[in-house]
DNA sequence: TGCTAATATGTAGTAAGCTAAATATAAACG
DNA sequence: CGTTTATATTTAGCTTACTACATATTAGCA
């Protein structure tokens, strides 16, 4: 009945910094963090469309200022150009360099192992079952659209 | 099949995110953080024993380090006192101050209103399947004694 | 007793997260 | 057209988290 037997947010918050301590020391040989780890993850994926930091705010519930951290260091080590945008000059568009489209897939892969290490013995319906359910608190937290980095007025996101 | 609609790690992170923002600002007229408000809770509540650094790195899986930073803060801010362990030299006895006794039950109230907030909806067993589900990931990400706090050679911990 | 290993804490330096406030550009509208 | 409002990004300063290394003390054992 004690607050911390029955709590999940300390749980939560452990689980998250065990696992980005693991794929930290996963990522050392390629130069990278975690956190790093996943926006070069997003790059890659929309490297057909125009991305721009406020993407990455927004895809990750993260505030601008952490995404222009994590992106001036991603470009510092060689994973990421930036490049003006035609149409809005307020806007940088993000580029991942041929680095960066090289080691992204080994990035996925090591992201992959840690996933299946984490959900080990657990059947796919429980796994279901926990997305599901973390699903649902996230919702509770008002975050689609992150607290730490609010939607434009209306309507439209992502 | 993408990672990232059936990847846990990256929602858990999110929430893991979330959670501190809302907690952080629920006690901003304590002059409390989220972390802040967990160790004068641990502190709080173990005020019958001796408490050492080295215990609240175990109880809540951090390293050293960052334990010590929080209770570098916390003893700036008026909430905590050092005192020499009698025994061991090396030791440091924590001990909360009547300003932190004093505010730990309005921290615990705050801290079970997120909880609620984030359980909303979920029927009492569905709570107890996603603790079940969450511990079960905890051990297999191997942190019953955190890798960032490696415990004792043999046997007994907590 | 005295050397070695283990334990407790501290420091330096870095990354990632935040809020608040600044700047620049674009959009909206009178 | 010009003023206001909204959007995109940046900067400053803080907390929390880490690893790696340093120091001090205790424990164990030859």
């Amino acid at each position: 009945m004690t607050f911390h037997e029955l709590a999940l947010g300390p749980r939560i918050k452990r689980i998250s910094n065990a696992l980005d301590r693991k794929r930290t020391r996963d990522l050392e040989d390629l130069d990278l963090t975690s956190s790093q780890g996943f926006v070069l993850g997003y790059l890659a994926r929309h490297r057909d469309e125009a991305v721009y930091p406020v993407d990455l705010g927004r895809a990750f519930g993260l505030s601008h200022p952490t995404v222009t951290g994590i992106l001036r260091r991603l470009e510092a080590k060689g994973f990421l150009a930036y490049a003006d945008d035609p149409d809005d000059r307020r806007k940088k568009r993000l580029v991942p360099t041929e680095k960066a489209l090289d080691c992204h897939q080994r990035v996925l892969e090591r992201f992959r192992e840690t996933e299946t290490l984490l959900s080990a013995g657990m059947e796919e319906a429980e796994l279901d079952r926990l997305r599901n359910l973390l699903d649902r608190v996230l919702n509770n937290l008002g975050d689609e659209d992150c607290a730490a980095n609010p939607a434009p007025k209306e309507g439209s996101h992502d």
